[in-house]
DNA sequence: CTCATATACGGAACATCGCTCCGATTGGCA
DNA sequence: TGCCAATCGGAGCGATGTTCCGTATATGAG
């Protein structure tokens, strides 16, 4: 093995002991079976006993509490974002792909307790986890929605940033206050964001 | 004076002591100064600090910090309250004056650090905070949308809570994330919620 | 197999909250 | 003036996120 052979670009965590990656395992299933049960604000102390490990052992993994609520819903946001690579646009308009990746995108936020309110919260630490939201899932809506507007059955002068921020709160307190119809919020706004004018350079 | 005279219905704070009534009003002075600079998230410890009272005399008069943010901003929220007293319908159409009343609610909201956001907190004792707007605000929204609806200017399958807690929402992070633009998005929820049909009898 | 050491672990400790409690203080009345 | 209940002040409690450091152990060399 020449010594170019494995030079660590980046330490994917191949390079450490055996029981610091059993823990890591340990801790996101303890972390994510903890988040649903008891919200994504349940005490650090609570899901590092789940673990049954230390205090210690959560923050050499995880330096603060917002990373480890990323990790733990990564594969989940990966979902969000092949999306359109999984599903371009096969027997669905634009719009309807627009739609129904904003409704993926908010029955995920809406299951898991308390993660629309901790994406917008501005808690130290939390604005990791909005970034980490937004660098993944922006590109994926703007696709979308520029896509929908070329068609010309949405408007074209509303930002994916707006509309992502703006489905992400409507989300907050759907559980909270079981009254709150978050989803017909969202249609509401949706509907809004559709034009009457039909495809213009179709017709 | 006979017993019935003052037979305490609702003590409204006219039978404290001097000092009582000079501290309360002190509090709700310093309270609202440090809600300006600092957050609706500010601790108790602050707002004692800048009133130059002890921790007991805050929870005396407040029991709760939710009260305390009651307190501060009610008269704001009887100006809400009676908006439609103040202003029924005189140059304006029943929708407009539902987009004006939404983008005042919009506007007091935003202007206050992270009120939208202690709204919707599941914060223990927050719900009080819910519950006070709610019970205020709501038989006001819920007039002037009747109102529009029945004009036929807007759609009447829409419930006044669930639009209220919709304005709440779009409006948190608004400040948080200065890119993001919330009025942009409740005029977004507005659009969504005009109909197209113009008044059936009026016109 | 033994042993040395870098690595990882555990949990006590710290800072910061909201909130409670109780002894000290003081306003208001006879 | 003097009493007493109402009020005040702030130490204290329990919970939380995070840090620190002494201890345990995985792992590669001999």
């Amino acid at each position: 093995m020449t010594p170019a052979d494995k030079p660590p670009p980046v330490d994917v965590g191949r390079r450490k002991r055996f029981d610091a990656r059993r823990n890591q395992q340990t801790l996101l299933d303890a972390a994510a079976a903890v988040f649903v049960r008891a919200g994504v604000d349940a005490p650090v102390r609570e899901i590092a006993a789940e673990a049954g490990v230390g205090m210690g052992t959560i923050y050499r993994h995880f330096p603060t509490r917002a990373d480890l609520v990323v990790a733990v819903f990564r594969h989940q946001l990966d979902a969000l974002a092949d999306a359109t690579t999984t599903t371009p646009a096969a027997d669905e308009t634009p719009y309807e792909a627009l739609r129904s990746w904003v409704a993926r995108f908010a029955d995920f936020l809406v299951t898991k307790h308390g993660l629309a309110e901790a994406l917008h919260s501005d808690q130290a630490g939390f604005e990791r986890l909005h970034a980490e939201f937004v660098d993944r899932l922006l590109p994926v809506l703007d696709q979308l929605l520029k896509a929908s507007a070329a068609a010309g059955r949405t408007r074209a002068d509303i930002r994916a940033y707006d509309l992502m921020l703006a489905v992400g709160n409507l989300c907050i307190g759907a559980e909270t206050f079981p009254d709150y119809q978050a989803r017909r919020m969202i249609d509401l706004l949706l509907a809004g964001l559709a034009q009457d004018t039909p495809p213009p350079s179709g017709q």
